[in-house]
DNA sequence: CATGAATGAGACTTCATTCAT
DNA sequence: CATGAATGAAGTCTCATTCAT
């Protein structure tokens, strides 16, 4: 009846466990955006995936476990369709303003993923974690190529990586819209030590953002 | 028994009934900064402030209505004593930089009250209002002196008191040391379109922070 | 603020202390009358009394005795207006009829009475009791002039009061309007043994109720 | 370890689920029965039907719920057994009559049956309303039938179903035996306008009561 | 007498988790 | 694997009652 979700379709041709479990997942999603890890039920997420609340247990040793679990998926999968659209560049500043906007714009097309990035990042240390190395590599490549000149170290991850989590969040509520990329963007290549002109023109250059839509990140359908 | 904090100190002139709220407070700031909002308990409270269970509904409606109070109480405070600290400051880069530094140092000399403030901040949007709306109005009053040309919108706001509360984390967790306040106000002056040396030259200048550990805010002994 | 009920009207010319405890009294007979006594709380009582909850135990031992007080006032009130308003009635069956409908009729001018006559009976059996005896002296008086050829015991009595206080019922709901005395007085004289037509004609008659809103039982004002 | 009431041994052929459910329900009666509704705990009902407290809540939203059940379970059961008792019976004031007595024999025989109509009619009105209806229907017959003489609504219902359940407390109390329905039923008839001696007649009549006793309602067993 | 803060037992309810089917 | 009834600990909140002021 509930139509699947990103973790469903992915595991459609898995067994019958296997889509039980992704079931079990865009479950949690959806959950855990609405309400947060901590008031999450174990068994509203079994009632939405719509199997008896003893199968969670089947596949999940517990709460902690499944959100691992979601926080692993989605990074990954989120990583995974940043790279992909970004294999033709080069350019530390121009890779770093792309995954920052695709990334916000990517988590608005999914409300659900962006809901659980934010709201369970203090709680599930992991999501953060995996969000700061991705962040971290394309930072240090532009040391490398001596574009950032500041040291980059998990202070300034931190710091870049919530500032762009506050602005996703603006997008979610509503109170941004799709400037929100390239306008944290042009305040992280600032603090980077990006002149103000040549920030400005790379966060708001006309590139063109993957539209995973109708590709690869099916929109979650409303039940 | 249980060491006093800083609300029962401040209400230490204040009657019986006085008292024992203040005391609810301290322990409830306590619970929220170990657990979270929504994890902590409403009896923990009590137990921890040493009253029965039911006193705590003499006081307070709900677990809201304290948190609201102690948002309240923990960000008038610190704007209180930021504010007096900072009096004969008139630059608001200077201001900024410098409110930024204490704020980061007082809610270290603090950490329940800077853990709540991290940890609740996305539960108990008050919080963040607050704390906003004072960082706001140094903002807009660098504009007006034309110091930083940057339009200070709720989404800057937003974006910098994130890294403020991502450095107050680093600095909370052992992450970072007394240069947590330079480098965030460092980095943050860069955004608004400070040149970077000077950005540099104010945010590690020689100042004297307030100590306000044997001044206003005694230290809250642990349990 | 709160103007007074009956129990303080009546207590104006006792000391302060024997004002407070009317007070109460009369607190205790709204609350009973719309939440009944189990669910009546004594913090709720003192609270529409004006006075402090701790001031509710010098006055009364606990809910019960408040209970007790206020049933014996109210019976005890009661049987006297409408013994008063009866003292120049002879014949027992004119004496009952006439009773009846005054008392339905009076409870229907102090409606709280009413409800708590009706919503306490099965609790305070002292309430029913009181009624009882009342009713019975009357019947009793009717077997002794050869009216009523019904034993008088206190099934019948019971019976009786039932059929009188679910027409007190039907009245304060609204479901029936000035006829409820004279209907259920029709039927219960039937019961006694009357023949229908003079029952008829008994219960119908017209007779002058007292008008106690004017008088001796003043209108309860609505906060 | 407990015995089995009414709603288990129907409940015999059922799963488990419905046996627990039916076991909450026989739970029930014997609370409301001692406490009455208001006082009652659901916890009580819980510990009496032998399973955890939650295990209540898996099967009833809240003690609303149960009281519902419970009365519509008791009044369905009753109601069925009468009606096939007396489905031989055809005249109005036979039928009134038979019922009236079966029913507080009936109640008589599970006495918590019997305390739980008497103690919830005030506070369940669902029990009323079914009473009453079936009642009604009766004594709506006899007007057809041109038996009785008075115009059948609400109010002389309600009269009449307060005198019953009156005799019935009577009874459960110890206070009346076996009598109290026929004494109950002749009232009821004379009200209705049935000559006295034809009244008496019809409600003393030699009719033989259904032993449910050893039939289809085991007697309930004390704890 | 009056106050009202404090108490703590106990009510209701939720929920993570287990387990027999 | 899947089920879903059952569990019981834990949380929220109420309230009759006490007692120091």
């Amino acid at each position: 009846m509930t139509l699947s979700g990103p973790f469903a379709l992915e595991a459609s041709n898995l067994g019958k466990s296997g889509r039980t479990r992704a079931r079990l997942m865009d479950a949690a999603v959806d959950v855990f955006a609405r309400e947060g890890f901590q008031a999450a039920s174990v068994n509203e997420i079994a009632r939405l995936a719509d199997v008896a609340n003893g199968t969670f247990y089947v596949h999940f040793r517990d709460k902690d476990a499944i959100a691992a679990e979601v926080a692993y998926g989605i990074t990954r999968e989120i990583a995974r369709q940043i790279d992909e659209a970004m294999s033709q560049i080069d350019g530390a500043a121009e890779r770093f303003s792309f995954a920052t906007r695709q990334f916000i714009e990517l988590a608005t097309t999914q409300p659900m993923w962006g809901w659980v990035l934010i709201r369970s990042a203090w709680i599930v240390p992991e999501l953060n974690h995996r969000v700061e190395t991705y962040l971290s590599s394309d930072l240090k490549r532009g040391v490398k190529q001596g574009i950032f000149n500041r040291e980059i170290d998990p202070f300034i991850v931190d710091a870049i990586s919530s500032m762009i989590l506050s602005a996703l969040a603006a997008r979610l509520r509503g109170d941004a819209g799709e400037e929100a990329g390239s306008r944290v963007s042009e305040l992280a290549l600032c603090m980077l030590g990006f002149p103000v002109s040549e920030a400005k023109a790379l966060a708001w250059s006309a590139i063109t953002l993957q539209d995973f839509s109708t590709n690869v990140l099916p929109r979650a359908p409303k039940p």
